[in-house]
DNA sequence: TGTACATCAGTGAACGCGCGTTCACTGATGTAC
DNA sequence: TGTACATCAGTGAACGCGCGTTCACTGATGTAC
């Protein structure tokens, strides 16, 4: 009978469902209280798994926290990718693309920060999933550039792509540090504006 | 007598001593290993005293990492100083605050992602002469703002120096990151030379 | 200069705790007849 | 449908280690006479 096809297919579901949960779980510890503290046993509490119970599903902690990010990751591509929808002008869907990386850091400040604070040890290396993940988020930025006819090859529009990125990354990353405390909601905002607009002017007066 | 002057003299010297030799061994330890890996024993036995003998000095390890990054702060203060030395051009000064910042985290990465790894306890503040060091490095850019007459007043174009400095400093981080690899040495100095020639060129023509 | 005593900076073994990971067990689920 | 046995996902107590910090002690330095 089939009958070993439906139990087989029944353990899996569970074994999926208890995952789901850890992940789930690991997230909201980390939403809450961040990354710097999270915890196996709070994992597995809040799984409402014993502690054991996650080492059956995940190898270690370190590869539910890439569980965690690596849904982040996807989070942010989906919010990039409905910000420009529907926009035509690159300058336009630049200006959206910040503005939405901006909320996602802004509505989930320790799941954003997790993304970058978070080191495999040693040695280890990242799935190949994570740089994916890291190059669609690029490809965002990188299709604008196209239009605006800001680098000549692919590869080009792409080292761009990363450096505009990483420069209004580490606007919004300073913003919240204790150390560089002062700088209000709306100066935040208006000063990543003038950063593009400038940079706009600069590069179309080149 | 006096000679009791001299005695306590002697005595807070050789405490300056010790007090020096933990900075010097806690900074040697930071910038071959990372701020991440410091353990108060490797410290100790660096700095050539018993574990205890550290705690004679400083408070705690987060006290002598402060200590080590007042340090590095003043250093890249000194940096950025002679960088800008005999130079007149506001534009050209800013181009080598860029080069020195970036030829200091090329020298010393593990001491220059310390001051920004570095975290102090929930609730605990960091102490005055921190601020005041970051202030002075703030200031070096504001100033060729202000020949560029970029921003109105004194806290405008602090504002503005700030997000430029988290701009770069964003740029730079980010290509030492393991999974943003293939930024050559070369590439990464265009891309920094290209982003201030195109913020320079689109606030002129504002 | 020499001797007996006092001080206390510095010592390092021990404390104490946090926490990731393991593993001998168990009870829920499935199988055989 | 019912009974005896097998499996193994999940349990949670225990392991083990790292490491910051403490504290009872000591020997080097200073003081008194």
């Amino acid at each position: 009978v089939f009958n070993n096809r439906v139990k087989a297919l029944k353990k899996a579901l569970k074994k999926q469902d208890l995952r789901g949960r850890v992940v789930a779980a690991a997230r909201a510890e980390i939403a809450e209280k961040g990354l710097a503290v999270i915890k196996a046993r709070d994992v597995a509490d809040r799984a409402k798994s014993a502690l054991g119970g996650i080492y059956t599903v995940f190898a270690d902690l370190d590869a539910i926290v890439l569980a965690v990010n690596q849904d982040s990751l996807d989070a942010l591509d989906q919010i990039m990718t409905e910000a420009v929808a529907g926009v035509d002008d690159p300058a336009q869907k630049l200006a959206k693309l910040i503005e939405a990386y901006l909320s996602f850091a802004r509505a989930e400040p320790f799941l954003w920060r997790a993304m970058f604070e978070h080191r495999l040890p040693e040695g280890v290396a990242y799935p190949v999933s994570h740089y994916e993940a890291l190059a669609r988020l690029m490809a965002h930025i990188a299709e604008p550039l196209r239009d605006l006819r800001l680098g000549e090859s692919e590869a080009q529009r792409f080292t761009r792509a990363r450096t505009l990125f990483s420069a209004f990354h580490g606007i919004i990353w300073m913003s919240l540090d204790d150390r560089f405390t002062g700088l209000s909601s709306e100066e935040l905002e208006s000063e990543l504006q003038m950063m593009l607009e400038q940079l706009l002017r600069g590069a179309r007066t080149a």
